[in-house]
DNA sequence: GCGAAATGTTTGACACGCCAACAATTTAAA
DNA sequence: TTTAAATTGTTGGCGTGTCAAACATTTCGC
């Protein structure tokens, strides 16, 4: 077994390395990801906010971003954009009027799940590499690394 | 079979989607590896190229650059900061005047088979959570999903 | 020999994550 | 009850990384 690519490159040392390979397809599932949110005018990241949100209806923009583990500041304009297409609503809440409610409106439901469809769609579409059960397998395994994010 | 983490987040659209956990778990690595690198005050992208130009000697930087996938403008800083560090050397080439030829310098050698040493420990330190045999299972599958990056 | 392509490099735009502030508000402590 | 500490949304700055375009020099194809 050879440790070199079609353009005679040896990997050697990144051959076993889960960091660098995770990168690298993590870049080519985003490009699928992407495409698929790219074609209802919104990215990923912003697709994965609906998401919570859809399920989650009321939520704060703090909950959300701890949900996702992103930084509250960057929610803002993330809100702001989604609020811009319509597709998301901020409620002054009555028991807390530092923070705002969010909620899908009627035409964000349909989007969300229009969008759902798709990004599942391009994924399935991508996955006629992987052998029977295997995609399983790999969702509970990263879930396990996910999980083990501090000192597993 | 609950779609809630264990702050009664509903995740069930995120909850199949590789393109979201491939990110998540990519994140998690990225830790890991950064950790490690950082110890010896480098990146994990330095890390990529010096261990590239171990197994390469000679090699161009648009070489490296379409070896590890990244704009070749990207890696004059690169090169610049590893060459400071008096890791990595640039020689003119003899047979094409417009190139250089990358090559580690013996502390470079040394630092590059040091830092190889930490980072793999860094992740098998890390590996806790694996069952026998699935870390190369996941290599296996990654570098699956790499392959069929263009119309698999 | 001449036009096309490659190499290293610079530059600017753009997005993103991270951190530090800040005012308004809520919570906890004394 | 008064006061100190924590939280929420928000803004701004800083560093990074990506991406595209341009450029001079040099090489390659015809």
């Amino acid at each position: 077994m050879s440790n070199d690519d079609q353009n005679g490159i040896d990997y050697s040392m990144l051959q076993s390395r889960l960091g660098y390979k995770l990168r690298r397809a993590q870049l080519v599932y985003f490009d699928v990801f992407f495409e698929a949110c790219a074609q209802e005018g919104i990215t990923p990241g912003l697709f994965s906010i609906l998401a919570i949100i859809y399920h989650n209806p009321g939520l704060t923009q703090s909950a959300v971003s701890t949900a996702l583990d992103v930084d509250r500041s960057a929610m803002v304009a993330a809100i702001d954009k989604l609020e811009s297409m319509e597709v998301v609503e901020r409620r002054k809440s009555k028991n807390d009027r530092r923070s705002y409610a969010l909620y899908l409106t009627d035409k964000g439901k349909e989007f969300t799940e229009r969008l759902n469809r798709k990004v599942a769609a391009g994924e399935d579409n991508f996955d006629s590499f992987m052998k029977e059960g295997e995609r399983e397998w790999l969702l509970d395994l990263l879930d396990r690394i996910i999980a083990a994010r501090k000192g597993g």
